[in-house]
DNA sequence: AAGATGATTGCCT
DNA sequence: GGCAATCATCTTA
Protein backbone atom coordinates (compact mmCIF):
# COMPACT_ATOMS: atom_id res chain seq x y z
CA UNK A 1 0.00 0.00 0.00
CA UNK A 2 1.43 3.46 -0.75
CA UNK A 3 1.05 5.77 2.02
CA UNK A 4 2.54 8.80 0.50
CA UNK A 5 -1.07 9.54 -0.72
CA UNK A 6 -2.99 11.63 1.40
CA UNK A 7 -4.73 10.14 4.25
CA UNK A 8 -8.25 10.60 3.13
CA UNK A 9 -7.58 8.52 0.29
CA UNK A 10 -5.31 5.90 2.43
CA UNK A 11 -8.13 5.82 5.42
CA UNK A 12 -10.38 3.34 4.08
CA UNK A 13 -8.06 0.99 2.52
CA UNK A 14 -6.65 0.63 6.01
CA UNK A 15 -9.57 -1.05 7.36
CA UNK A 16 -9.17 -5.17 7.25
CA UNK A 17 -5.37 -4.32 7.50
CA UNK A 18 -3.62 -5.86 10.41
CA UNK A 19 -1.59 -3.72 12.94
CA UNK A 20 0.63 -5.78 14.41
CA UNK A 21 2.96 -4.48 17.17
CA UNK A 22 4.93 -6.66 19.32
CA UNK A 23 3.44 -9.89 18.95
CA UNK A 24 -0.15 -8.72 19.39
CA UNK A 25 -2.31 -7.94 15.90
CA UNK A 26 -5.87 -5.91 15.45
CA UNK A 27 -7.89 -6.39 12.45
CA UNK A 28 -8.65 -2.94 11.71
CA UNK A 29 -12.35 -2.00 11.53
CA UNK A 30 -12.31 2.25 12.20
CA UNK A 31 -10.15 5.25 10.82
CA UNK A 32 -10.50 8.53 10.75
CA UNK A 33 -8.47 11.03 8.47
CA UNK A 34 -6.87 14.43 9.46
CA UNK A 35 -4.85 16.49 6.60
CA UNK A 36 -2.72 19.46 7.61
CA UNK A 37 -3.30 23.40 7.17
CA UNK A 38 -6.82 22.75 5.44
CA UNK A 39 -7.79 21.12 8.21
CA UNK A 40 -8.85 23.21 11.42
CA UNK A 41 -9.61 19.43 13.53
CA UNK A 42 -6.00 18.42 12.72
CA UNK A 43 -2.68 18.81 15.31
CA UNK A 44 -0.93 20.23 12.31
CA UNK A 45 -3.93 22.36 11.71
CA UNK A 46 -1.67 25.74 12.95
CA UNK A 47 1.80 23.88 11.98
CA UNK A 48 4.59 21.76 13.34
CA UNK A 49 5.20 21.61 16.91
CA UNK A 50 7.23 19.22 18.90
CA UNK A 51 4.25 17.23 19.69
CA UNK A 52 3.42 16.37 16.08
CA UNK A 53 6.46 16.46 14.39
CA UNK A 54 5.74 12.73 13.14
CA UNK A 55 2.52 14.01 11.40
CA UNK A 56 5.26 15.81 8.46
CA UNK A 57 8.10 13.02 8.32
CA UNK A 58 7.03 10.84 4.55
CA UNK A 59 4.34 8.35 4.91
CA UNK A 60 4.77 4.85 7.11
CA UNK A 61 5.82 6.06 10.12
CA UNK A 62 3.57 6.16 13.36
CA UNK A 63 2.48 9.46 15.22
CA UNK A 64 1.49 8.74 18.71
CA UNK A 65 -0.12 11.06 21.10
CA UNK A 66 -1.55 11.38 24.39
CA UNK A 67 -4.58 12.97 25.78
CA UNK A 68 -6.00 12.88 28.70
CA UNK A 69 -3.75 10.45 29.68
CA UNK A 70 -4.61 8.22 27.00
CA UNK A 71 -2.36 7.46 24.04
CA UNK A 72 -3.86 7.30 20.47
CA UNK A 73 -2.49 5.54 17.49
CA UNK A 74 -1.80 7.46 13.79
CA UNK A 75 -0.97 5.82 10.02
CA UNK A 76 1.65 8.61 8.73
CA UNK A 77 0.76 9.07 4.99
CA UNK A 78 1.69 11.38 2.52
CA UNK A 79 5.31 13.28 1.34
CA UNK A 80 7.94 14.57 4.19
CA UNK A 81 6.81 17.71 5.01
CA UNK A 82 3.06 17.39 4.23
CA UNK A 83 0.89 16.42 7.33
CA UNK A 84 -1.43 13.80 6.89
CA UNK A 85 -2.16 10.90 9.52
CA UNK A 86 -4.95 8.25 9.55
CA UNK A 87 -6.18 7.79 13.44
CA UNK A 88 -6.75 4.16 13.78
CA UNK A 89 -9.61 4.41 16.72
CA UNK A 90 -10.24 0.46 16.55
CA UNK A 91 -9.65 -3.18 16.20
CA UNK A 92 -10.31 -6.53 16.83
CA UNK A 93 -7.61 -8.58 18.19
CA UNK A 94 -6.21 -11.32 15.90
CA UNK A 95 -3.28 -12.19 17.40
CA UNK A 96 -1.48 -12.24 21.25
CA UNK A 97 -5.49 -12.21 22.58
CA UNK A 98 -3.96 -13.42 26.12
CA UNK A 99 -1.67 -10.34 26.48
CA UNK A 100 -3.97 -8.17 25.26
CA UNK A 101 -6.73 -9.85 27.93
CA UNK A 102 -4.55 -8.70 30.77
CA UNK A 103 -3.93 -5.60 29.76
CA UNK A 104 -7.44 -4.52 29.49
CA UNK A 105 -9.33 -6.77 32.91
CA UNK A 106 -12.93 -7.29 33.18
CA UNK A 107 -13.18 -6.49 29.14
CA UNK A 108 -14.91 -8.11 26.74
CA UNK A 109 -12.57 -9.53 23.78
CA UNK A 110 -14.63 -7.78 21.36
CA UNK A 111 -14.04 -4.69 22.96
CA UNK A 112 -10.49 -5.11 24.07
CA UNK A 113 -9.45 -2.68 21.36
CA UNK A 114 -12.36 -0.23 20.73
CA UNK A 115 -11.30 3.29 21.15
CA UNK A 116 -8.10 4.85 20.56
CA UNK A 117 -7.35 5.00 24.02
CA UNK A 118 -8.01 1.16 24.35
CA UNK A 119 -6.24 0.23 21.16
CA UNK A 120 -3.18 1.77 22.14
CA UNK A 121 -3.29 0.12 25.49
CA UNK A 122 -4.32 -3.31 24.09
CA UNK A 123 -1.07 -2.99 22.00
CA UNK A 124 0.97 -1.63 24.66
CA UNK A 125 1.79 1.30 22.11
CA UNK A 126 2.87 4.68 24.65
CA UNK A 127 4.26 7.82 23.35
CA UNK A 128 7.77 6.45 23.28
CA UNK A 129 6.40 4.38 20.03
CA UNK A 130 5.80 7.69 18.70
CA UNK A 131 7.93 8.30 14.70
CA UNK A 132 8.48 4.30 14.30
CA UNK A 133 8.75 3.40 11.17
CA UNK A 134 6.70 0.72 10.04
CA UNK A 135 8.42 -2.61 9.97
CA UNK A 136 10.85 -1.44 12.45
CA UNK A 137 10.84 -1.67 16.12
CA UNK A 138 7.92 -4.76 16.03
CA UNK A 139 5.50 -3.12 14.54
CA UNK A 140 4.11 -3.53 11.01
CA UNK A 141 1.14 -3.04 9.27
CA UNK A 142 -0.03 -6.10 6.89
CA UNK A 143 -2.14 -5.89 4.20
CA UNK A 144 -5.75 -7.52 4.18
CA UNK A 145 -9.10 -7.68 2.54
CA UNK A 146 -10.93 -4.89 2.88
CA UNK A 147 -14.31 -5.33 4.61
CA UNK A 148 -17.52 -6.50 2.78
CA UNK A 149 -19.26 -2.96 4.24
CA UNK A 150 -17.42 0.23 4.98
CA UNK A 151 -19.48 3.29 5.98
CA UNK A 152 -18.73 6.58 5.80
CA UNK A 153 -19.57 9.34 8.63
CA UNK A 154 -18.31 12.58 10.56
CA UNK A 155 -15.36 12.42 12.98
CA UNK A 156 -15.98 11.49 16.52
CA UNK A 157 -15.80 14.16 19.13
CA UNK A 158 -14.04 16.78 17.25
CA UNK A 159 -14.71 20.20 17.98
CA UNK A 160 -14.20 22.12 14.49
CA UNK A 161 -14.37 20.91 10.68
CA UNK A 162 -17.01 18.48 12.18
CA UNK A 163 -18.85 18.32 8.96
CA UNK A 164 -16.30 16.52 6.88
CA UNK A 165 -17.10 12.52 6.39
CA UNK A 166 -13.56 11.43 7.03
CA UNK A 167 -14.88 8.35 9.46
CA UNK A 168 -14.76 5.01 8.50
CA UNK A 169 -15.93 1.93 9.55
CA UNK A 170 -16.59 -1.96 8.85
CA UNK A 171 -20.27 -1.80 9.24
CA UNK A 172 -20.50 -5.61 10.37
CA UNK A 173 -18.07 -5.31 13.52
CA UNK A 174 -18.82 -5.40 16.64
CA UNK A 175 -15.77 -3.81 17.76
CA UNK A 176 -16.32 -0.14 16.42
CA UNK A 177 -16.56 2.42 19.17
CA UNK A 178 -19.26 4.69 20.02
CA UNK A 179 -19.85 7.77 17.62
CA UNK A 180 -19.99 10.07 19.84
CA UNK A 181 -20.10 13.65 18.63
CA UNK A 182 -18.39 16.90 20.15
CA UNK A 183 -21.05 19.53 21.40
CA UNK A 184 -20.91 22.00 18.83
CA UNK A 185 -21.12 19.50 15.96
CA UNK A 186 -24.57 18.13 17.86
CA UNK A 187 -25.77 22.05 17.70
CA UNK A 188 -25.32 22.11 13.85
CA UNK A 189 -26.04 19.00 13.19
CA UNK A 190 -28.82 17.84 15.68
CA UNK A 191 -30.19 15.56 13.16
CA UNK A 192 -27.39 13.50 12.55
CA UNK A 193 -28.31 9.85 11.15
CA UNK A 194 -26.04 7.03 13.37
CA UNK A 195 -23.86 4.68 12.02
C1' DA B 1 5.83 29.08 36.35
C1' DA B 2 0.95 28.87 35.90
C1' DG B 3 -3.41 28.32 33.35
C1' DA B 4 -6.14 26.48 29.37
C1' DT B 5 -7.11 22.80 26.19
C1' DG B 6 -8.52 18.33 24.20
C1' DA B 7 -8.62 13.27 17.79
C1' DT B 8 -10.80 10.00 25.65
C1' DT B 9 -12.76 6.97 28.87
C1' DG B 10 -15.83 5.18 32.21
C1' DC B 11 -19.21 5.92 35.64
C1' DC B 12 -23.46 8.31 36.82
C1' DT B 13 -28.53 9.21 36.15
C1' DG C 1 -27.31 11.43 27.60
C1' DG C 2 -24.38 14.02 30.96
C1' DC C 3 -20.07 14.84 33.23
C1' DA C 4 -15.76 14.39 35.80
C1' DA C 5 -11.07 12.36 35.97
C1' DT C 6 -6.60 13.07 34.22
C1' DC C 7 -2.17 14.83 32.04
C1' DA C 8 0.92 15.99 28.15
C1' DT C 9 1.30 19.86 25.49
C1' DC C 10 0.83 24.59 24.25
C1' DT C 11 0.11 29.50 25.41
C1' DT C 12 0.95 33.38 28.10
C1' DA C 13 3.65 35.90 31.60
Amino acid sequence: MDLTRRALQVAPELLGCVLRVRGIGVRIVEVEAYEGADDPASHAWQGPTARNASMFEAGGRIYVYTLHGHACLNVVCGPEGVASAVLVRAGEVVEGIEEARERRPGVRDAWLARGPGNLCRALGVTRADDGTVLGSGGIELVPGAAPAGVRAGVRVNVSRAFARPWRFWDAGSASVSAAKLHPAARAAAPRQPSG
